[in-house]
DNA sequence: CTTGTACCCTGACCGC
DNA sequence: TGCGGTCAGGGTACAA
């Protein structure tokens, strides 16, 4: 489910729970989600491992342990946290799918339904290898309209599945990109390369506010996300587009459309989005 | 290299 | 109440 701004949220969150935190032991109840070893291996690894840092890259949360290895989270569709001594919300969280026991007498609890996200466990050259094939962060500084505009050029596929692509673009997804595409008064179906300076620029500029606004709103619920503290986000209220098939646009009154795209929908103004 | 499709998995919801 | 189809903040493997 969630995107940059969810998973920053998540982060944050974590943070203040975690650092200086060690595991001190590790149940996996749904082998499938630690994605490249054993769960036995994964739990003995973790065993005693005191968390440094809870970093973001994307969509990827990244714990970094004092022995140097990064513990790689991707939430995918349905994962979430919870931190507590028992489940705090036992009707919401009827998949857990691992738990960590702190040395703080609580627990921090992944739930799964789909069980689409996972963990994994790389030492920091694999993490390397992995974060290299991801695009830039859209929120660091070094990402400026020229950069966009690098990534974008030369490719003919849609606009809209170029911004989902993670090795173009970090940590945008199917929400964001309307909302953006929006912003920017762009058509989500035109090629990507075809897009002019002057697109680009206000493309650029309306991801990075996007997110920014999104990040300050704790996110967006629009189903079932929710922070570490199982509040909801708060941006789904300033959503345009995303959602709000044959609602009047704010900006132009033209009813929002819904294609599909990448096998995705996709919210768009056929008005006012040229 | 690029692009499209199938697939992973479960649950909620809608129309009949 | 049941049943089938569709859809869901994601990403990958593989084919063309």
């Amino acid at each position: 489910m969630p995107e940059l701004p969810e998973v920053e949220t998540i982060r944050r969150d974590l943070a203040s729970e975690l650092a200086g935190r060690t595991i001190l032991r590790t149940r996996i109840s749904k082998p499938d989600i630690v994605l490249n070893m054993s769960p036995r291996s994964f739990s003995r690894r973790l065993r005693g491992r005191r968390i440094q840092s809870v970093d973001r890259r994307g969509k990827h949360l990244l714990l970094s342990l004092d022995d140097a290895r990064i513990l790689q989270v991707q939430l995918r569709m349905s994962g979430r946290f919870a931190i507590g001594r028992r489940v705090p919300d036992p009707s919401e969280f009827r998949h857990i799918a691992a738990r960590f026991e702190l040395d703080d007498s609580r627990t921090l609890f992944y739930d799964d339904v789909r069980r689409l996200g996972g963990f994994q466990l790389l030492g920091a050259e694999e993490w390397a290898s992995v974060e290299a094939r991801l695009g830039p962060e859209p929120l660091a500084s070094a990402f400026t309209a020229a950069k966009l505009a690098e990534r974008l050029n030369g490719r003919r596929a849609p606009i809209k599945n170029a911004l989902l692509d993670q090795g173009r673009l970090a940590g945008v997804g199917n929400i964001y990109a309307s909302e953006a595409l929006h912003r920017a008064r762009i058509d989500p179906r035109r090629p990507a390369g075809e897009l002019d300076r002057s697109d680009v620029g206000q493309l650029h500029r309306a991801i990075r506010r996007v997110l920014r606004d999104a990040i300050a709103n704790a996110g967006t619920t629009f189903r079932d996300y929710r922070a570490v503290n199982g509040q909801s986000g708060r941006f789904q209220d300033a959503l345009r587009v995303y959602g709000k098939e044959s609602e009047p646009c704010g900006r132009c009154g033209t009813p929002i459309a819904r294609v599909v795209q990448a096998g995705r929908s996709t919210f768009f103004c056929p008005g006012c989005q040229g």
